[in-house]
RNA sequence: GUCCCCAUCGUCUAGCCCGGUCAGGACACCACCCUUUCACGGUGAGAACCGGGGUUCGAAUCCCCGUGGGGACGCCA
């Protein structure tokens, strides 16, 4: 068989939902791991819908994940291709080249000032139901569809259906398949929402007297509270809001792929590339997946943590300078770039998300932190934290700040002297340096502070 | 209302196609360990074959029905 071509059809309307990302994925997926054709093509029909910010959306989101397309709008390194144009809006002549030959063939009709598609069959009138009005109905033979993911299916259409508006604009059915006639199309991956269609979109296919492409439906993406299917109002259902929260791209995808995808073994964090390796439809699931944020989450801590440090003080700084105003940002931009650097790398094991680093790093960049109430009384509560703050205070004083371990080789040492352990000067030194019970490791905190801030952030708390 | 798809722990899933395993893993939750706080990590616990009929020596696995979930029925895409 020839090459494998495949496309990802998104409407730019704004959003670019966590659905249509994985729609894109496996398309993407399928295409890198046969060596085929990822085709980009962009469903503008609807003109006072559309605009060039929204599509900036859409070839942001892809790019950001990684998504590149080898056929569509020329985007950077993306796109180009012989079979364009990959706008709809701009195909108008093709698709009225298309429905004049379905009308000169008998399988199209006028009414109302629209275009009808008609099926063959014996017709007769019905009350329909759910329409709450009288339809024609056609007896005609069931379209089979081989399903490559769902197996054989069955459907009948059974109404002449609208391939062109009467205000001459074509309708979505007729574009789909024409373009991917016109495309050269050979699989159409999309969302299990689309099996009901994929009947009209057949007898189309019959229509133009064209072999259908194979089909693949992919299953849906289920909110995770409530019923249905996920919908862009969902929380966490847009792309822009997790590359706007800091996650990793990498981690996102891995995470989508698993979504009604998985090796066949028990692995789940894994390159790219092997999932390009292992990925095929067939090994695609058929049942609706619910969303989890929690293992998402989960799934890009697991990837923060093993983020090379340049990458990601990189990531740190793109998320701070993105950030609105809150106080800690302008302070943490303006700071030395070797400092931000040292207070990252120290927070990088500790963090689940780049999302907390601004809160939790701010008490390396402004002096007027507040003292937790919480915290405060449960390290007041025990010992002699004033002795010990006064203690900590002479050793620091002639200690050596250039590493954890000397620093940490002091504390202990002078600990000892009186009987005492590191566990009697860590929480009042933290709750002094920092403000809170939580943070990186406290020798760290020294270092990366200096001896003049310690002292003085010692000097300056009352017990 | 009609049609289509689906059904294993709370969630994502392996196992199903080619019937025989203590039904495995991950997230979440709980406990313990590690520890310099908080995390990470480690160990362990609890947790599922939707129901009913068949077929069979034997069914999570094959068939049918029911129930439940999802989707489609636009001059939206």
């Amino acid at each position: 068989m020839s090459q494998v071509r495949v496309r990802f059809a998104p409407s730019p309307t704004g959003f670019f939902h966590i659905g249509s990302a994985r729609t894109a994925l496996f398309n993407w997926l399928y295409a890198r791991h046969t060596g085929g054709v990822f085709v980009l093509r962009i469903e503008d029909t609807d003109a006072a819908r559309n605009s060039e910010e929204f599509l900036r959306v859409i070839y942001d989101s892809l790019s950001w994940l990684g998504l590149n397309w080898d056929e569509g709008p020329k985007v950077g390194a993306c796109g180009g291709g012989e079979l364009g144009p990959y706008r709809q809006s701009e195909r108008g002549a093709i698709y009225k080249d298309y429905v004049g030959r379905l009308l000169s063939a008998g399988r199209a009709y006028e009414k109302d000032g629209a275009v009808w598609f008609r099926l063959l069959g014996d017709r007769h009138e019905v009350f329909d139901e759910h329409k709450k009005k009288t339809v024609t109905k056609v007896k005609t033979a069931p379209v089979v569809i081989n399903d490559l993911i769902r197996g054989r299916v069955e459907r009948a259409e059974d109404e002449d259906f609208v391939i062109v508006r009467s205000d001459g604009s074509p309708v979505f059915h007729l574009v789909n398949v024409v373009d991917d006639i016109a495309m050269n199309i050979t699989h159409v991956i999309r969302g299990e929402d689309h099996l009901s269609n994929t009947s009209k979109h057949v007898a189309l296919y019959e229509g133009f007297g064209v072999t259908p492409p194979a089909f693949a439906h992919i299953p849906l993406i289920l909110k995770q509270n409530g019923p249905g299917k996920m919908s862009k109002r969902d929380q966490g259902a847009l792309i822009e809001e997790y590359q706007r929260r800091g996650f990793r791209p990498e981690a996102l995808v891995n995470f989508l792929c698993l979504l009604g995808w998985n090796p066949g073994d028990d692995r789940e964090k894994m390159p790219i590339a092997d999932i390009i390796r292992l990925f095929d439809l067939p090994g695609v699931n058929q049942s609706n997946a619910r969303f989890d944020e929690k293992k998402l989450a989960h799934m890009n801590m697991s990837y923060l943590l093993e983020l090379p440090a340049e990458k990601f003080v990189a990531a740190a700084r793109e998320f701070f300078q993105r950030q609105a105003v809150p106080t800690v940002v302008p302070a943490a931009l303006a700071a030395d770039a070797a400092y931000f650097r040292e207070v990252i790398l120290l927070c990088q094991p500790k963090i689940k998300g780049i999302e907390e680093l601004p809160a939790y790093t701010a008490n390396f960049f402004a002096e007027d932190f507040s003292i937790d109430a919480k915290a405060r009384e449960k390290v007041m509560a025990k010992g002699d934290p004033s002795a010990r703050l006064r203690e900590l205070a002479g050793a620091l004083a002639t200690a050596d700040f250039s590493s954890d371990l000397a620093l940490e080789e002091t504390i202990k040492v002078m600990a000892a002297a009186r009987g005492l352990g590191f566990g009697d000067y860590q929480p009042v030194a933290r709750l002094a340096l920092s403000g809170t019970n939580v943070g990186p490791p406290i020798t760290g905190m020294m270092r990366v502070l200096g001896r003049e801030r310690v002292l003085a952030r010692l000097g300056r708390f009352v017990v």
